[in-house]
DNA sequence: GACGGTATTTGATGCAAATCAAACAGCGTG
DNA sequence: CACGCTGTTTGATTTGCATCAAATACCGTC
């Protein structure tokens, strides 16, 4: 039975974790998720609250921030379309470690926890898919958390860049389009906008980038991979 | 059908990720694995080779490393009995991003990838349990990624020996016996050995707590407490 | 109990990045 | 187009922690 258009069972499809699954599957998912829009700055969930279940972002743009003692956050990731949150508190039950908030206008799918375990036991299928999105991440998790400890604020600024233009890559060869505020992206690289602003400047002095608002054009790849080592 | 004494399979169970599975899965998973001791300071496997299964410890200890360019490591886990190393590689086919090594003589079990995999099709209660264990430790590395990006030194320290506290707890109400060397430890919680030396003499001072050698007695919780906020 | 190697402590100095403060865009709205 | 808001840049200063260097404690071994 193929999947009828606009529904909520096919916008599942637009992650990767869901895109796999038997039509079946996706039709008994289907009935116990909701889409919602969060208008840009709302909160999709916060850090201690239980975790209702899993979030798909089908539009726009999420920050994942841990929440220091006196109101400081720290965004420790930034999901597009197809990407999930809310996994591990889910599957875990325990509350959410960090709150979610959309960067930019987006559309959300919610997939209750009930809907995930029963369909967990139900298909194993499915089970594989989560199997592989939670070591997905926590590699990626792993790989961040190196990535932070290891080194210098100018390595991973220059890392960034790099890993941004094999992520837009195909087109503009060397171009770099910065979706979220800068601010944004200095707190996922863990320094302050002031830090980054400064360091992009030096890049930029370097001859290794041309930067224009949010835009940056790569001069000097190799330069930048050297920094990024 | 009980599970023979001393078996690779009854070995297994010493894992919560493994003790929770039919004993016919366990046998199954049994034929794949291997005991091996590892003596102090050998290491298990490195940052870029291949993964090769699941590493479970039965006995000792284990040192997860990230390592820079220059020689320099980084210790992200230590892993005591009962722990699993080796899943998220494992399971996305991706060389491990950490290097392993026995902080401890230690006795680890090796599940080769081949029977992982193989089982997670068969057995719907062992893609659960593999689906509980990487969503535990995705959540654990989410907090401690929060730990060391939200709080000073001091602070992570404090942490570091109320969470002790709490694991080593019941019978000797305050006290804590550090089983690795201090170095290992600070490289844990993301500063040096000096630092980390300092941060202990000057809780000390404040006579918060008491160090000898590699035992501490917490004399004023409630103080530790207020600065691990 | 003297010895050699490995941890740990202590001290002096340097630096990367945070913080504080203020000027300066950019941009949507009335 | 002026206004106000939010985001970005720039500058001056502070600081937490690393680094380098050397002394001291610890522990198993002969």
């Amino acid at each position: 039975m193929p999947l009828a258009e606009n529904t909520l069972a096919s916008a599942l499809t637009c992650s990767q974790t869901f895109s796999v699954l038997a039509n079946s599957t996706l039709a008994r998912l289907a009935t116990d998720t909701t889409r919602a829009l969060f208008k840009r700055g709302s909160v999709v969930f916060s850090r201690g609250e239980p975790a209702t279940g899993i979030h798909v972002v089908t539009s726009g743009q999420l920050t994942l921030c841990l929440n220091a003692a006196h109101g400081t956050e720290h965004v420790i990731d930034i999901l597009g379309p197809g990407d999930c949150a809310g996994e591990a508190a889910t599957l875990t039950d325990r509350p959410h470690l960090v709150t979610a908030s959309a960067a930019t206008d987006s559309h959300l799918l919610h997939v209750s926890r009930a809907a995930i375990l029963a369909e967990l036991d139900r298909d194993p299928a499915f089970a594989r898919s989560i199997v592989r999105n939670l070591s997905d991440q926590l590699y990626r998790r792993t790989s961040d958390f190196g990535n932070v400890l290891l080194h210098k604020a100018t390595s991973r600024v220059a890392r960034f860049i790099l890993d941004q233009l094999d992520a837009q890559d195909a087109k503009a060869g060397c171009h770099v389009h910065l979706t979220v505020a800068k601010g944004v992206i200095a707190s996922r690289l863990n320094m302050t906008q002031e830090h980054f602003s400064r360091t992009l400047r030096e890049l930029s002095a370097q001859g290794r980038i041309a930067v224009k608002g949010g835009e940056i054009n790569v001069t000097d790849v190799a330069g930048l991979r050297l920094l990024a080592a």
